[in-house]
DNA sequence: ATAAACTATTAATAAAATCTATAGTAATTA
DNA sequence: TAATTACTATAGATTTTATTAATAGTTTAT
């Protein structure tokens, strides 16, 4: 049994297919096809079963790729091991990014890494929490940019910074003229939400429960974005809540329609996260550094509640 | 990098030699030579220092070999799945035993294990606790029966039975006419005691200082087994404790001199303990049916009370 | 029936692991 | 200091293994 065999069985049951899995390995596919007979040969079990279409994973080689992967992760380290030993920060990088952060925290810091650590390629994707918890725990990516706490046994997070959510009021709103707005305030129905499988919209449901026990959970205006939620929002239909580093983006003229909280105001935990196997932890370790260094120029505030991106 | 190399790394770093390493992988000195170079020519670091006599690890080289552990455990459990996809319950499997419990309970379910698991090969050896932990931690034994609760991250415990302490108390002793005996009739002065690194001694220096806050931890009377134990006290020298399964070995006319305690009675805890990692763990259930299928005839007490085995 | 989309097999080749024999290198002993 | 011991490294031959291109075989869909 080889290291090789093992990703070459990985590969097979992420692709179901060995001709493309033979094209992600970079060899052919009739070298895939003996040396997966070899180990099954070796073994002496069947570990795909070829009669499906797409191949499917017998039930022991279910077992038998779920420790591979476990193998090549730890296989994966030694790298590791010896770059941190040489203060070699490089190589390929997965990060996740949710939708509510992408596009504010992403200009603040990449410029800033990418100068810093040229031989790191990073690899951005937006994915939502979901998406990305499975990612990681599957290795598919290598950490995450997420609202936390996440409760999540295989996923550590690093605390990066705290979010406050500030209040976007229109013209001819009821808490229009307050200078600074309180939980108690808020009022679900005539708040605009992002759409479902964001998080950030699970932060502000759970913010206006914390003050009215049931809610029923049928909202009418929902958006993909935030761009379009203040769009709507010009338009009368409601208020909305906006994480603290939109609100440097929105348009001068409309700074007048933004409300803080009174302190402690609520807000969102954000974190960079990864897998407890701390794989490629000096990358992570920059990442942290970079980012935390250019919101600390950014976010000030120490008065805030967390409030949990989780639905309950 | 390939597993096979890992393992020869593994080798030279137990024997601190290459020719023995060899020897133990069933190679010639060069095979190691040249594979070792390879890989450190590959990760492009030295794991060796060939300059020290005998070799010693460089500091990365370290890191790199723990790692390698971690690599060859998790790649041994492919072999482990497949034998448990085919109920195989058979290969070497290494059991270590404390000396308080060896002679009393190996007896009892070796001839049984033997006969319906006919082909692991059962290699026992007596350890005291310390060195069962860390050969197991080290991946040197797969399995151990000892006293429990140890309260070690790294180990799983299994619990076989609850062996009562049975004082044996020899003709002219203060408590000779006493029926049933009490925690609180002990006194640690005139108790014998099993030799430093018994952890049947601390339990009984244990259950004693239950009743008494301040013992001085000098003890005059003490020996390397409970057979001679036994006879010092036949001496007059003082009472002592045995595990309830060697009172079943106490010579017929020695009979009279045990005393059971009240319930509840102190006991210890037996439990068959394993790495977490459960490699060969289709073997270490075979070993705990069998165990404590046999136990079950012999011990039957439901009401008693845990003394640890750990020293405070 | 035929094509499309696969995986398996074959035979040749390239790459590797391993072996025997021996050279090199310290430390130890006579 | 020369010889011995106890190692590891190197060289060259050999065996084993991994990989490839080409192609045969299989299944599914049309």
């Amino acid at each position: 049994m080889t290291i090789t065999q093992l990703k070459y069985a990985l590969a097979i049951a992420e692709h179901q297919n060995f001709t493309k899995a033979a094209e992600k390995c970079y060899v052919t596919q009739p070298t895939l096809s003996t040396q997966i007979q070899k180990l099954e040969d070796e073994l002496d079990v069947v570990i795909f079963d070829r009669s499906k279409k797409p191949i499917e994973l017998t039930e022991v080689g279910r077992k038998i790729v779920f420790q591979a992967r476990n193998i090549v992760n730890e296989a994966d380290r030694i790298q590791d091991i010896v770059d941190q030993q040489k203060g070699f920060i490089g190589g390929e990088f997965r990060l996740g990014i949710i939708p509510t952060i992408m596009p504010t925290l992403l200009p603040m810091f990449l410029q800033n890494f990418i100068k810093k650590y040229p031989k790191v390629k990073l690899k951005i994707e937006e994915l939502n929490t979901e998406e990305i918890l499975s990612r990681i725990s599957d290795g598919h990516l290598d950490a995450a940019i997420a609202a936390t706490p996440l409760e999540s046994d295989n996923i550590k997070e690093r605390v990066l910074y705290y979010e406050p959510f500030v209040a976007y009021v229109p013209t001819n709103h009821r808490l229009r003229d307050k200078k600074n707005i309180e939980v108690s305030d808020l009022d679900i129905d005539d708040m605009l939400l992002l759409e479902d499988g964001h998080c950030f919209r699970e932060g502000v449901i759970n913010l206006c429960k914390s003050f009215k026990d049931h809610i029923d959970d049928n909202f009418q205006l929902e958006s993909g974005s935030i761009e379009t939620l203040i769009k709507l929002s010009n338009e009368g239909l409601g208020m909305t809540l906006l994480p603290y580093l939109h609100t440097l983006d929105v348009k001068e003229k409309l700074n007048p329609n933004l409300r803080h909280f009174k302190e402690p105001s609520p807000a969102r935990e954000v974190s960079i996260i990864y897998h407890k196997s701390e794989l490629k932890m000096q990358i992570i370790d920059a990442l942290y550094n970079v980012i935390s260094g250019v919101v600390r120029g950014a976010i000030a505030f120490q008065n805030v509640e967390i409030i949990s991106p989780l639905s309950k």
